[in-house]
DNA sequence: CTAGGTGCAAAAGGTTTGCGGTTAA
DNA sequence: TTAACCGCAAACCTTTTGCACCTAG
């Protein structure tokens, strides 16, 4: 259903839904792991051995452009893709390097209260946090005590 | 004076107050435009003309790792450099690419509202948003007229 | 059938690094 | 004096691109 879905998004953009785009595509559906495009090179090559690397960087920017997908940046690092289409910002741990997701609070629907000039147009908005997770964060304690 | 600051904090940190990183730093006081490691090596050049691009990146680290600087970042497009140490936010224009600062307002002191697990320690957080500046804005709308 | 997509290999572009000579403390 | 730093050039790593072949619609 979510290829389905994928498939009429795809086509909806004027591209074709091709094996390659599905198997990136479905190598994201499910986790929230947020991998990279080696990582999502290494999982598609199970079901698709010949893909080239050039090709899932290919179709990972047309699934970006197609809103299906979502790239996610840190610092100078690998660019990150999740499929987590719902708003939400991203925690990248200092320690292991994970990233996860950060859903908003009730109170946290926009980004009121930052003075944007006005006549500004804020097309999209992107919050990251970092630091330590909480099992990083606890092992350091340990340290320290 | 911003200079005397700039020599105690980087002595401070255990490196060598030298006339590369002082030019690289005044390089970035007082305005607040965010150039790219190229655009400062090409302002530093006309004071010290033998500088190497490689040594405006070293400084612009080391400066970053003092926290006299701040480093910046959008998608992975090159790293910009920002000599505003106080919280705000960037905003990023997606016609004239022009980066530009947006305080916080009164009461947007911390992000608060986010649902990070519990244990987890936040050291940072970066807020960006993306659109079109007052000036594209302006612009947009007046070719859709 | 054919425009668009793929695989490959090579290039691009930003950033980092190794090394011999230089300099701040 | 000497460890840190600089300039240079070469390496690195992620991402993009050109081209000949292939395939979804």
């Amino acid at each position: 259903m979510a290829d389905k879905n994928c498939n009429e998004t795809i086509s909806q953009h004027g591209f074709r839904f091709t094996q390659q785009r599905r198997e990136v595509f479905d190598a994201l559906q499910g986790k929230n792991d947020h991998p990279t495009a080696v990582d999502v090179f290494i999982r598609v090559q199970k079901k698709l051995p010949g893909i080239s690397l050039a090709t899932v960087y290919n179709c990972l920017e047309t699934l970006t452009e197609c809103g299906l997908i979502r790239a996610v940046h840190h610092d100078r690092q690998p660019s990150r893709y999740c499929a987590n289409l719902a708003p939400h910002a991203h925690f990248f741990c200092e320690d292991c390097g994970a990233v996860s997701d950060v859903p908003p609070g009730e109170a946290q629907a926009e980004a009121a209260g930052w003075q944007v000039p006005v006549g500004t147009i804020v097309t999209q908005r992107e919050i990251s946090f970092r630091g330590y997770c909480p099992d990083c964060a606890a092992a350091h304690q340990t340290l320290l005590s």
